[in-house]
RNA sequence: GCGGGCGUGGCGGAAUGGUAGACGCUGCAGACUUAAAAUCUGUUUCUCGUAAGGGAGUGGGGGUUCGAGUCCCCCCGCCCGCACCA
C-alpha cells in the first residue's frame, strides 16, 4: 500500500494561507447572530513567545474554533501590551530606540504566532504604544478628570537619587536601587490619582455576581479591597505634646473596649515624629521600626516591640483608668487611624505584647463552656464567640451585642462614631518615565493645571529621546514640554508624567470592539460585542489587572464610553497553570538546557559526558534553563502537535509537564490519525460489515458527546482522551468505507479546535465541504449513547464478586431475579435469603448476606 | 501567623455516593524485519498462588451509608497567595 506521510511544516502553512485568504476569523457585527467574545490576556512583546503563551492561546482557540463551530459570531482578536520599562531598560544597555526595540520584538513574536494556526482576527490587532490606541486612552483621561475620578495629591516614591528616577518596589533590593546601587530614598512627589476608593463597596459588592470566576480570584479581591467595620474613636492624652490632646483610634473589636492594657500608635503616626524631635531614644526606635523588612518570613520572624512614651490615655467609659501609649513596630500608619488600643486576651499580636511588657491580661469573652470566675488566658488569645466578662454594663453581652452598645454609648457621648473601612486605596498612576501614555495635561503658571484640547490629542512621545542621561527625557526635552496652554494660550509646561501600564490594560477588552475608531469605543460595536465571554489568563493578574478593569469599565461608563450593561467585562474568566519541565544542573552545578543533556541508561549526561543532576519540575524559566522554545517545536513536529500536547494530560487550571516523550507521543498520535484516513481512501467499497458499522458510529456519538462535554466544561484533556480513545475504536473498526469515511470526518470536526491544521487535511482528503474551520460542530444522536445490554457488576456486602449482562431495559425485578440466580450469588448465599437487595438499574447489584 | 488549594500505580492524570486506576507516558513480552527504526498485538497498582482464584489498596485515624477516592470529624504532608490590617 503506498502511504503517505503527513507533513505539518508543509501542510500547516497551505491551511494558514487558506484561512487568511478567505478572512475566515475575521469579526463582524452581525445582529442575526448572538456573539461570543473569546479574549486571552495580551502579551507583553518581550519578543519570544514561550510554552505558556502557547497553552493561554490554544485553549483560548479551542474555545474560538468551539464556539464558532456551534454558531456564535465568535471575536478572537490579538494585541500588545507594549509600554513599559523593559524597553527602557533595553534602550539604555543596547542604545536602542524603546519604540523601535518594542516594535521589532512585536514583529518577532508575532512572526513566531501566527504559525500556531490561531483562530485571531488580526485585523484587529493592536499595540498600547500605537498613538492610535495612547491617543483614546488620553481622551478618556480628560473625560475622568471631567467627572471628578482622577485628581492629584502628594505620595511617596521610591527615589535613586543616582539614576534620578522613581523605582518599582521590585526594583529596591535590600533598600538600594536595582541598577544603581544607591541608597533608596523616600521622596514625596505630587501624583496623579484615580479615585478607585470610591468604589471599593461597588467593586466589592459586585464581586458575587461574578458567578463564572475562579472562587479563588473572587476571595483575592475580597481580601484585597479589604472591608473592615469597627468604631473609630478619640481618647484623652496626658502628658501629650501640644496639638496632640486626643488620639484617635480604629478598632473592629469596641466589645473588648473593657479588656484594654495599653494603646499603640505606629512609628510613623503624628505623634511618634512630635516625640522624635525631643527624644532621641524615641527616633531611634521609630527610626528601626522603619528599618523593618516588611517581607513576610521576616515579620513571622520578627518580636514585637514596643517604646512606651509615657504619654497615657483615658479610658472612655472610666475616667480615673489610665492606659500607657506605646510606640508598637506591628501597628501600620497606613491603614485605620495607625493608632489602637491593645486587648491582649482577644488578639494574639496584643497578647505577645503584653507578655513581653508585662501588661495586664484580662479576658473579657468567655467562651459558653468555661467559667467566668475562672477562665483565664495563657500562651493563645481567646477569638472564638462567647459572653462578654469583666466589662460592667455589658457583662452577659454576646459580642455582637457588646459592639453595638459600645459603639452607641460612645456614639451618644460624642467621643466616636462606627465607621467602615478599606483596604483598597486610590489608584496611583504617575510613572516619571518616558515609555509609557503621557498624562494629558498642561501646567500653566495662570490658568495651573489644564488638561489638554481633545482636538490636540494625541500627545505624542517624542522619538528624539536619548537615554545616556539619568533622569526621565521628557523632563529635559524643552521643544515637547514647552507648549501652549489650552486654556488662555499663554506659554505653558507639559505634563512629564506618562500613565501606570495597568491603564494600558485596564480597556484594551473593550477597544477590540472598534480598534480603529477615532473615539475610543463605538457605541454599537460595544453593544453587540461587550462583555467578553471567556477571559482566559494567569493566576498572577488575579488581584491588580483584574480589579483596575473592573474599575475602568465603570469609568468608562461614566463618562460614555461603555454601556451600562458592560461594567462588569468579562463575564467568565478562567486562570489556567503554568508550563514546567525538568531541570538539570551539571557537575558544577551550572543549569543545563534540556537539548544540552543526552539519555544514558541510568539518567542524563550533559555534551561532555558526564552526569547531569535531574531536578524538580517547575514553571520553565530562563534563569532554570528549563525551557523548551515553542518555535524549536514547531519546526520539528508541528503547531498542531505543540496544541495537543499542551491540552493533553493535565487540566487545564492545573501545572502541565512538559516532556520530550510526550510531545513525541503526541506527533505519533496525530501521524496515526493521519494513517488512518490515508487507509480509508485506499479501502475497497465492498469491505466491512453492518455490525461493525453500527458499533463505530456508535463510538462516534460517544465521542462526540465526550469531546463536547470536555470543551463545554473547559476540561480539554478529557476531549483529547475522548479523541485517543475514538482513534483506538477507529483503528479496530471493521466497518465499511462510507461509515469509517463519515466517522473520520467527524473526527476531523472533532479535532479541530485543537489540531486545525490536521483537521483541515482530514477534511479535504475525504471530501468535506469547504472547511472544517466553517463547519458546524456535529450533533450527537442520544440513541447512539444507549446500548442494547449492560454488564452491571454485582457486589456481596459491598465487594464486587461477579457481574452480568442484562438487557438495558430489564427492569430492577428482573435484573434482581437474574442476579440471584448468578453462581457468585447462589455461592454466597447458600440457601439463606439475602437480608437486602440494592439494584439501581445500569449501575450496580448489591446482596447484603 | 492568616487565607485558599491539593494528596489516587513507576509518572501525568480519570472516576453524577455505585466495577478505582479511563486516556497518555514509561517498562516488559511478542509480531513484522537480515538488522534497526517505524508500525502492530498483548501486558503493566501491590501481594499470595503454576493456575483457577484469594487478599490489600486512593496521605493517616475515626464516622455516616447496603456501598466512600467522593460526604462528615480529627491528624499529617506538600503547594500557592497575603496585608502583623486592629
Amino acid at each position: 500500500m503506498n502511504m503517505s506521510r503527513y507533513n505539518a511544516r508543509v501542510t500547516e502553512p497551505k491551511w494558514q494561507a487558506e484561512w487568511e485568504k478567505g478572512a475566515v476569523f475575521n469579526a463582524q457585527v452581525d445582529h442575526n447572530r448572538e456573539k461570543y467574545y473569546v479574549l486571552e490576556m495580551f502579551p507583553y512583546p518581550s519578543g519570544r513567545i514561550h510554552m505558556g503563551h502557547v497553552r493561554n492561546y490554544t485553549m483560548g482557540d479551542v474555545v474560538a474554533r468551539y464556539k464558532s463551530a456551534v454558531g456564535f459570531n465568535v471575536l478572537h482578536p490579538m494585541g500588545w501590551d507594549a509600554f513599559g520599562m523593559p524597553a527602557e531598560n533595553a534602550a539604555m544597555e543596547k542604545k536602542v530606540h524603546p519604540g523601535d526595540w518594542t516594535y521589532q520584538n512585536i514583529a518577532d513574536m508575532r512572526a513566531q504566532l501566527k504559525p500556531m494556526g490561531l483562530s485571531i482576527d488580526w485585523s484587529r490587532e493592536l499595540a498600547t504604544c500605537d498613538p492610535e490606541y495612547y491617543g483614546q486612552q488620553q481622551a478618556m483621561f480628560i473625560d475622568m478628570l471631567d467627572k471628578g475620578l482622577v485628581y492629584r495629591k502628594n505620595a511617596v516614591v521610591n527615589w535613586d537619587p543616582v539614576d534620578m528616577t522613581v523605582l518599582a518596589n521590585e526594583q529596591v533590593e535590600a533598600g538600594r536601587g536595582w541598577r544603581s546601587g544607591a541608597l533608596v530614598e523616600r521622596k514625596e512627589l505630587t501624583q496623579w490619582f484615580f479615585k478607585i476608593s470610591d468604589y471599593s463597596e461597588e467593586l466589592l459588592g459586585a464581586i458575587d455576581n461574578l458567578k463564572d470566576w475562579p472562587e479563588k480570584v473572587r476571595l483575592m479581591q475580597k481580601n484585597w479591597i479589604g472591608k473592615s467595620t469597627g468604631m473609630q474613636f478619640r481618647f484623652k492624652t496626658t502628658g501629650a505634646p501640644a496639638g496632640f490632646e486626643e488620639l484617635d483610634v480604629y478598632t473592629t473589636r469596641p466589645d473588648t473596649l473593657f479588656g484594654a492594657s495599653f494603646a499603640a500608635i505606629s512609628a510613623d503616626h503624628p505623634l511618634a515624629k512630635a516625640l522624635e524631635a525631643d527624644y532621641e531614644n524615641i527616633a531611634a526606635f521609630n527610626a528601626e521600626c522603619r528599618q523593618m523588612d516588611t517581607t513576610e518570613e521576616a515579620l513571622e520572624t520578627a518580636e514585637k516591640k514596643g517604646y512606651d512614651t509615657g504619654i497615657t490615655v483615658t479610658h472612655p467609659f472610666n475616667p480615673s483608668w489610665e492606659l500607657p501609649v506605646y510606640i508598637a513596630n506591628f501597628i501600620l500608619m497606613g491603614y485605620g487611624t495607625g493608632a489602637i488600643f491593645g486587648c491582649p486576651a482577644h488578639d494574639q499580636r496584643d497578647l505577645d505584647f503584653a507578655r513581653k511588657y508585662d501588661l495586664v491580661v484580662t479576658p473579657v469573652v468567655c467562651p459558653d463552656d468555661q467559667d467566668p470566675d475562672t477562665f483565664t488566658i495563657g500562651a493563645d488569645a481567646y477569638l472564638g464567640t462567647g459572653k462578654l466578662i469583666n466589662s460592667r454594663f455589658l457583662d452577659g453581652l454576646t459580642i455582637e451585642e457588646g459592639k453595638t452598645e459600645v459603639i452607641n454609648r460612645i456614639t451618644v457621648a460624642g467621643m466616636g462614631e462606627a465607621t467602615t473601612q478599606y483596604r483598597l486605596r486610590d489608584w496611583g498612576v504617575s510613572r516619571q518615565r518616558y515609555w509609557g501614555c503621557p498624562i494629558p495635561v498642561v501646567h500653566c503658571e495662570k490658568c495651573g493645571v489644564v488638561p489638554e484640547k481633545k482636538e490636540n490629542l494625541p500627545i505624542e512621545l517624542p522619538k528624539d529621546v536619548t537615554f545616556e542621561k539619568p533622569g526621565n527625557p521628557l523632563d529635559r526635552h524643552d521643544a515637547w514640554r514647552n507648549c501652549e496652554c489650552p486654556s488662555c494660550g499663554g506659554a505653558a509646561l507639559r505634563e512629564t508624567d506618562t500613565m501606570d501600564t495597568f491603564v494600558d490594560s485596564s480597556w484594551y477588552y473593550a477597544r477590540f470592539t472598534a480598534p480603529r475608531a477615532d473615539t475610543p469605543t463605538v457605541a454599537e460595536d460595544a453593544a453587540y460585542w461587550m462583555n467578553v465571554d471567556q477571559y482566559i489568563g494567569g493566576i498572577e493578574h488575579a488581584i491588580l489587572h483584574l480589579l483596575y478593569s473592573r474599575f475602568f469599565a465603570r469609568a468608562m461608563n461614566i463618562t460614555g464610553h461603555l454601556p451600562d450593561n458592560a461594567v462588569e467585562p468579562f463575564n467568565a474568566l478562567f486562570t489556567q497553570g503554568m508550563v514546567c519541565h525538568e531541570t538539570y544542573k551539571d557537575v558544577d552545578g551550572k543549569w543545563l538546557n534540556p537539548d544540552e543533556i543526552k539519555p544514558v541508561d541510568d539518567g542524563y549526561v550533559d555534551g561532555a559526558g558526564r552526569p547531569v543532576t535531574v531536578g524538580p519540575s517547575i514553571k520553565m524559566s530562563k534563569s532554570k534553563k528549563n525551557v523548551v522554545d515553542p518555535e524549536d517545536i514547531i519546526d520539528q513536529y508541528g503547531a498542531d502537535t505543540a496544541r495537543w500536547f499542551v491540552m493533553s494530560d493535565s487540566p487545564p487550571e492545573r501545572d502541565v509537564e512538559w516532556t520530550a516523550s510526550g510531545a513525541e507521543a503526541a506527533w505519533k498520535h496525530l501521524q496515526r490519525v493521519w494513517r488512518l484516513t490515508d487507509e480509508i481512501t485506499q479501502m475497497d467499497d465492498t469491505a466491512g460489515s453492518a455490525d461493525e458499522a453500527l458499533a463505530l458510529q456508535k463510538a462516534t456519538h460517544r465521542a462526540i458527546d465526550d469531546v463536547t462535554n470536555g470543551v463545554e466544561g473547559f476540561a480539554f484533556n478529557k476531549s483529547v482522551a475522548a479523541l485517543y480513545q475514538f482513534t483506538n475504536a477507529m483503528a479496530k473498526s471493521k466497518a465499511d468505507k462510507v461509515t469509517k469515511t463519515a466517522s473520520m470526518l467527524t473526527m476531523a470536526q472533532l479535532m479541530q479546535p485543537m489540531t486545525p491544521h490536521l483537521a483541515e487535511e482530514i477534511w479535504a482528503t475525504l471530501g468535506g465541504a469547504g472547511l472544517v474551520a466553517q463547519a458546524s460542530w456535529p450533533a450527537v444522536d442520544p440513541d447512539m449513547l444507549v446500548d442494547d445490554t449492560v454488564t452491571m457488576p454485582i457486589q456481596i456486602n459491598g465487594k464486587r464478586r461477579a457481574e452480568i449482562v442484562v438487557s438495558a431495559t430489564a427492569s430492577k425485578e428482573e435484573i434482581e431475579k437474574l442476579a440471584l440466580a448468578s453462581d457468585a450469588v447462589v455461592k454466597a448465599l447458600d440457601g439463606a435469603t439475602p437480608k437486602k437487595m440494592i439494584v439501581v438499574p445500569g449501575r450496580i447489584i448489591n446482596v447484603v448476606i
